[in-house]
DNA sequence: TAAAATAAGTCAATATGGCTGACATATTCC
DNA sequence: GGAATATGTCAGCCATATTGACTTATTTTA
């Protein structure tokens, strides 16, 4: 769109005077980078799809599991608009963890429409499970990898949200607030 | 597993003495890490969802569209084998594209068993017009972001794979051979 | 050369996790 | 008292993944 190659094109390869081009004419690393970025993707979250597959739940209720986790007491309609989908596609995973005791729902004491969802010590449990070999993968990477810290990984990868989910993240990690 | 927890919280945060911790009583920047890498990937693959619901296509023949673009000539089974998925699965997308004339079947010359996919000229228009918007995205991240090249970024990201994985990237990429 | 292996394609059935639209209930706000 | 809000639920649709069984054509191999 607005962006001009040319400053990408004089910042890299300083031993190649020609910046190596894939068979469709794009960048060479940048169509790479977007197949890391499946790859990666589809890899991180295999470990924890083995666990809920033993416990016959999907991505979605570790998405549940992991926000819930992460935000204790936020309601439902929070949760909707952090996962972006509709409250029946929400239902029926949430309503699973209930009943199977994952997840504990709170009634607001000031406004008592609303129900502030709690992950039980059971919830918990899995939560960490799940997250562990997330963690772990992320650890033996940066022990691997040159780049030292987290920091410019976590900024660079900042910058490719959109702006709308941006506000909910920052939301997620009370920064900025 | 292996991995010691030590050493990472040794190399983090010079300014701080103590790492912060999440609610989980796990490193806030790598429980944060997990969670970006959700948003990413959503964001990142959300644009060309856009393109493709407007053809009737969905993300599995995005997948089929880009590697084909990719690895001109290759096999069904190669295609498989990448995706990690099952023949079923792909060969319904699969017939849309060739239906469609987005992908062409060639016999092989030599093993006529084998037919080599390759895309048509609106192939790969489809095709490059599916990956703009994620090479933009990645090309403003980089023109925002401290990181300066992607290399640190592909290194890190490498290491997120599975080994099996990895080698059908480098595979793919023509590296390493 | 006959049998086995391989590459591709197809059938039927099933599951997950998205979606839409409509509607019900309880509660709070104005 | 009526509007708005938060939650929950009905029914149905779609995309994409799965398994297992089977066919056809072709090549490899014993």
């Amino acid at each position: 769109m607005s962006q001009d190659n040319s400053e990408i094109l004089s910042k890299k390869h300083e031993t190649h005077q020609i910046r190596e081009m894939s068979s469709l004419g794009l960048p060479q690393e940048l169509v790479e980078a977007v197949e890391l970025m499946f790859f990666a993707y589809r890899d991180f979250v295999s470990d924890p799809d083995t666990i809920l597959e033993s416990h016959g739940f999907g991505r979605a209720h570790h998405r549940v599991l992991h926000f819930v986790g992460r935000r204790p007491g936020m309601s439902v309609s929070e949760l909707l608009h952090i996962l972006s989908i509709t409250k029946q596609s929400l239902s029926r995973v949430l309503k699973d963890l209930i009943e199977e005791k994952y997840i504990i729902q709170e009634t607001d004491e000031h406004d008592r429409r609303i129900k502030r969802l709690l992950l039980s010590p059971k919830g918990q449990k899995l939560h960490r499970n799940l997250i562990d070999p997330q963690i772990r993968r992320f650890q033996e990477s940066l022990a691997k990898s040159e780049i030292g810290t987290l920091e410019k990984w976590q900024e660079f990868m900042l910058h490719l949200i959109n702006t709308e989910t941006k506000i909910d993240f920052m939301d997620d990690t009370g920064r900025d607030r």
